[in-house]
DNA sequence: TCAAAAGTGTTGAACATACACCCATGA
DNA sequence: TCATGGGTGTATGTTCAACACTTTTGA
C-alpha cells in the first residue's frame, strides 16, 4: 500500500533547474535576474526554449542531478540549491499531450550563482541567457509548462529574500553592505533606504565585520563584511515585506 | 537534454500523504494534532508503521493520487491539500537499501481534515491514528525515512499557521472565534491571549461576521464567523511568530 | 573645497502585548 | 447572584520607515 509504484514506460522522472544569476540588464543597465535556457533539439516543442534539466539516473540523488545540470549548462557550482516543487499534472504540456509522448513528472530545483563565479560561466550547447522578467518577450513561449515554473521560482525567490539570508548566495566572500543592498534591490525590484538597510542587516547578525575596508573608491571607503556562520543569527525582515 | 527520463524498473514513483486532524489527546485531554499511519504488510519494513500512500498511476494527477490515499485511509476529503516535498535520496531507507529493493522517489503531500468531517472518518485497513508529537513513542520507528518526513510536515504546518489562514481548514462552515483560537493553540502548542487573538484575526479580514450567535452555552453566546473569500484580506501575524 | 557615498542619530507612526474591565448567558 | 467565557478598552514597549545630519575619501 505504501511506497510501491508504477515503473512502466508511460511514466518518466526528470529533474530541471531554474538557475538565477545577477547581471546588468542589456537595455537599462540596471542589475537584474538572468537565467539560462536550453533550446530543444527534438520533439516535443522542438526549437523552443526550455529549462535545463535531464532524466534522473537510477543511482543519482535528486540534488546531484540538479548540480550536474548546472555544471553542464553553465560550468559553475551553485551557491544555493533548493528544491522548488514537483510538477506532474497530466496536461502540463500546454493543455494536451500527444498520444505518443510519455507522461513526465519533473522535480524542479532552483539555484543561485555567485556574482564572481558567474563571471567565469561558460555556456553549454544550445544555451542562452535571458533576463528573467523578459523571458516571454525575448524567448517566446517556453516548452511544456516551463513558463509557469519560472514564474513560481521568481515568486519564491522574491518572497524568500525578505526573510532569509539567501542574498549572500550572490555575493563574493567579502563585500561592502552597499553591494548587498544592490542585490536586494535587484531581486525585489525597488530601491531600499541605505541607512535602514544597514541597520536591519546588522541587527540580523547574518554578516560580520572583517575589519578591512574597500580601497580605490572615489568616496569614503566602505567596511567589508563576510557572511556569518549559521549560529549567532537572530530574526529578519526587510523593510516591510513581512 | 530536457524532460527525458529513465523509466526502468529500478526507479519507482510514489505519492505519500501526511494527514493531520485535531483530536483531544488521549492522556491530557488537550486538543492536539493526530495522524493516521498504515502498518506495512510486506517487506521492506514489514510490520512497521508508515505514512499512507501508493504508487502514482500513469494517468493520475499528483493531487488526485494524494486525494485517493486520503479517501482510502480515512474515508474523508481533504480540506487543505498541499505538496510538501519530493524525497528521493538513494539512502532514504534508513541509511542503506537492500539490493533487491527498488529505489523509490516519493512526492509527499500534507492534508488537513475538518473537525466535523473527521468525526465521520472511517479507518481503512491496517490504519491507526497517533498523536503527531508522540509517534516515536507510540508507533516505534517508522518505515523508510517517514519520521523525517513527518517532522518536516509538522514544522511546515506550525510555521504556516502563523502567516496564512490554514487554520480555517480545521473548522466547520461557521464557528466562534474561540474555536479558532483553540485550533491555533493546538497547532502552536501554547496559549494565546483571547482578546489580542480576536483583534488580530479580525484585522486580517480572513473571517466575516455571520450576524448569528451560538446558543446553548453556559455563558454569553459568542458570535459566529465564517471564512472570508480570498479577496478582501490583508496581512497577518499571530502574536509574535513572524 | 566639492561631490559622492558611508555611516549615525532622531522622530513619529504603527503595532503587539499585557491586562483591567464590562457583558450576557445558564445554572 | 455567581461563575464562565465573550468581548472592549487602554497603557506600555518595540519596531520600522523617513529623513536630517556628520564623516571620509578621491578628484
Amino acid at each position: 500500500m505504501t511506497e510501491r509504484s508504477i515503473s512502466g514506460s508511460q511514466l518518466e522522472l526528470a529533474v530541471s533547474t531554474v538557475i538565477f544569476a545577477l547581471r546588468p540588464h542589456h537595455e537599462t543597465g540596471e542589475l537584474t535576474l538572468w537565467l539560462p535556457l536550453v533550446r530543444r533539439i527534438r520533439e516535443p516543442f522542438q526549437g523552443q526554449w526550455a529549462l535545463p534539466g535531464g532524466p534522473l539516473e537510477p543511482d543519482e540523488d535528486l540534488v546531484d542531478s540538479a548540480r550536474a545540470t548546472l555544471r553542464r549548462t553553465t560550468g559553475t557550482q551553485p551557491r544555493h540549491l533548493e528544491q522548488l516543487y514537483a510538477f506532474g499534472d497530466l496536461d502540463r504540456s500546454t493543455g494536451h499531450r500527444p498520444a505518443d509522448t510519455p507522461r513526465v513528472v519533473s522535480i524542479v530545483y532552483w539555484a543561485l550563482i555567485r556574482q564572481d563565479e558567474d563571471a567565469g560561466a561558460i555556456d553549454g550547447e544550445n544555451v542562452e541567457w535571458f533576463p528573467a522578467d523578459d523571458v516571454a518577450e525575448e524567448a517566446g513561449p517556453l516548452a511544456f509548462d516551463h513558463q509557469v515554473i519560472l514564474s513560481y521560482a521568481l515568486q519564491r525567490l522574491r518572497a524568500k529574500v525578505s526573510y532569509s539570508p539567501i542574498a549572500h548566495a550572490f555575493l563574493p566572500e567579502e563585500f561592502p553592505l552597499a553591494a548587498m543592498r544592490r542585490v536586494y534591490e535587484a531581486i525585489l525590484g525597488r530601491a531600499l533606504d541605505p541607512s535602514n538597510f544597514r541597520r536591519q542587516i546588522l541587527a540580523q547578525g547574518t554578516v560580520v565585520d572583517t575589519g578591512r575596508r574597500m580601497t580605490g573608491t572615489s568616496h569614503r571607503p566602505p567596511k567589508l563584511y563576510r557572511s556569518a556562520p549559521e549560529s549567532s543569527r537572530y530574526t529578519l525582515t526587510i523593510q516591510g515585506s513581512a
